[in-house]
DNA sequence: TTCATATTTGTAATCAATACATTATTTTGT
DNA sequence: ACAAAATAATGTATTGATTACAAATATGAA
């Protein structure tokens, strides 16, 4: 694994999992969906995992849903969605114009998060 | 109070420390920051009026934190800062182009919020 | 005043996240 | 290959923010 990361076990899995599951989901889900497959999984192996994948770039952590932390295996920086209603966080891909990315304090920034909340497609549907 | 809010009293003074201490505080420190003022608040009301004065849009709920939710009185839509190394919350005071606000899915958007993290100009300072 | 509604309070419970000690695995130097 | 050192994984216990809920209080309308 690349990001200087020692491509353990878990590692690799998680990694995996997140590349193929574009749900954004939290530690407690990637842990239930893994423990299956590694049944010597404990879910402190999960919370140091994504932290050292988060660290080092590897996946970004995302605090859209105020009650735990979710996380995303697409690194490059993108908007996210938050359905108020399902829960659900979408990837809006489109790219922040740099404007977002100037920095117009004195302050040294090394991650940007771009979050919108709201009614998702789904569900404006379903209301109807 | 505005807002549709009715004005008791733990509201308004809520809202008072909010409007004059723009240190972006959790419910905690509202809590034993107001406590002397109001023998009688529980912490619970200071989570049922965070809670009404942020769906009314009198203040903003900000989640760049992931310990816990943070309160800004300042409603109109603006960007922070998280310093990772002191914890310090910054307002930055630029209005994000209008591009960012741009609906480019087909969800109902409500709520944008748009966080930097990094280290603070201070604590940069004090690193010489 | 009296009833209905809204608000506040306090306690208990939930649950994400962390701390920490133990065990297991991998790497490095010899 | 072996031993020592470093890194990683595991499990348990704990912390701490937040919510649930029921009881008490205050407010507003008739």
């Amino acid at each position: 694994m690349a990001y200087g990361i020692r491509p353990s076990l878990p590692r690799v899995e998680v990694m995996l999992y997140l590349l193929e599951h574009r749900t954004h989901p939290n530690v407690d889900t990637i842990y239930k969906d893994l423990l299956p497959k590694i049944p010597s999984l404990s879910k402190t192996t999960v919370y140091n995992t994504v932290q050292r994948l988060s660290e080092k770039g590897a996946i970004l952590r995302l605090t859209i849903d105020e009650k735990n932390v979710c996380f995303d295996g697409i690194s490059e920086p993108h908007p996210h969605f938050l359905c108020k209603k399902c829960g659900k966080i979408y990837d809006l891909n489109f790219v922040p114009k740099a404007n977002i990315q100037l920095d117009f304090s004195e302050h040294l920034i090394d991650e940007v998060s771009l979050y919108y909340r709201g009614i998702c497609k789904e569900c404006l549907e379903k209301m109807k």
